[in-house]
DNA sequence: GGGTATGATTATCG
DNA sequence: CGATAATCATACCC
């Protein structure tokens, strides 16, 4: 490294001098009155700790404008731009406040004090280097990654899709025929969220880019007035990238909610409630008032129910304890339905025994139980 | 929008 | 564990 050896020569002259010599007024006017070159330091290192206290904004909003762009804006070159020689600035120094940087810039003694910045540098950096080399993989993005690819939200376009309906229709308890509206209802809204999540990430990964590479030319163009090695480079945008997959965290936490409330609203029977269909409940009341002296279907019993009705055995049990105490509560309210049905078997089975022109009084073995429905016209038994 | 119907849930009991 | 009673939350209808 070249810098290595320019530092060797910087150092001839400057080593002692600049650690002695910051804030030390004797030794500043000592240093005055001792000739050109140590005023020049004292000088360089006042201007140093001027612009290191400046904000970069500051500073760029300082030194862009004034008259030597050509210089400052220029030339891509990293490293190379401004310490061309010694000799440059030969004149006496501008201590114009406005023109500090560039003036710094073109001093002779430039190639000295970069390599003096560089020694320090070097021990710093090493001091500094290792403390956060590898983050370890965060568990909770790993969590989230696992569930947004689970979910299908993360994974491939198509394939996910199918793979969340696949998850839903396990999560829905086993019943995959009617609840085909729901399913594409709920893949629709997922999608959506697979879309927004899409695009957000791309636009956050457009804006990591873009300050990426803002941050990195600043650096660079940092690296004429001061040591900046590619390794810091790395570092800051390493630093960058932890920022901004903060934020894709927080991003993929807020869909991963999204899903989570998608999914509670989808599949919660109870907040997403919907009737039975028609036929649904007409079995259900046929066999509910068909055995209104023992309402209580057997396990069997209910599996057929939930079979013909296209719901589950736990969704007919519901069925039956709610209709149970409705129908106790109040016989009078159920009395025309009670009546319907006991007049629907009647022809059923009228029907089935091809017999007998008369119908006869409703079939309800009446035992126990529940009051069977009588005739009265209007309500109460 | 308000009232009712209705499926689901919860607490309690045996 | 199943039944009941009360309650919740939504669907549905006017």
């Amino acid at each position: 490294m070249d810098d290595q050896t320019r530092m060797m020569t910087g150092l001839t002259g400057l080593g002692g001098l600049a650690q002695a010599d910051v804030g030390d007024p004797d030794s500043v006017r000592k240093q005055q009155s001792l000739g050109q070159p140590q005023q020049d330091i004292g000088d360089i290192l006042q201007q140093i700790m001027a612009i290191t206290d400046e904000s970069l904004d500051e500073a760029q909003a300082r030194c862009w404008p004034e008259e030597s762009p050509a210089h400052w804006g220029g030339s891509d070159e990293p490293t190379e731009g401004g310490r061309a020689g010694g000799g440059m600035a030969g004149g006496g120094l501008p201590l114009n406040f406005q023109h500090r940087k560039h003036a710094l810039n073109c001093h002779r003694m430039k190639p000295a004090l970069f390599s003096v910045l560089c020694e320090i540098k070097e021990k710093t950096v090493l001091s500094i280097r290792g403390v956060q080399e590898e983050d370890p993989p965060d568990p909770q993005i790993m969590r989230l990654d696992n569930m947004l690819l689970a979910e299908g939200v993360s994974g491939p376009e198509k394939g996910g899709g199918s793979a969340a309906a696949a998850a839903a229709a396990a999560a829905a308890g086993g019943s995959p025929t009617d609840s085909s509206i729901e399913h594409s209802d709920y893949r629709a809204k997922l999608a959506q969220i697979r879309q927004i999540y899409h695009s957000e990430l791309e636009k956050y990964e457009q804006a990591c880019s873009e300050f990426t590479n803002h941050v990195m030319n600043l650096l660079r163009e940092q690296s004429r007035t001061r040591p900046i090695s590619p390794k810091e480079i790395e570092r800051m945008v390493a630093i960058i990238h932890r920022k901004f997959s903060s934020i894709q965290m927080q991003l993929k936490q807020s869909t991963c909610e999204a899903v989570m409330i998608l999914r509670s609203r989808f599949l919660d029977a109870r907040r997403k409630r919907r009737n039975f269909n028609k036929q649904a409940t007409e079995v259900l009341n046929e066999y509910f008032y068909s055995h209104l002296s023992n309402p209580y279907p057997s396990e069997e019993a209910k599996e057929e129910l939930a079979k013909k009705c296209g719901i589950t055995v736990s969704q007919v049990s519901n069925w039956f304890g709610n209709k149970r105490i409705r129908y106790k509560k109040n016989i009078g309210k159920f009395q025309e339905e009670a009546n319907l049905y006991a007049v629907k078997t009647a022809v059923d089975a009228a029907n089935v025994s091809a017999q007998a022109s008369q119908a006869n009084s409703p079939a309800t073995p009446n035992s126990g139980g529940y009051p069977a429905p009588c005739y009265t016209p209007d309500g109460r038994l």
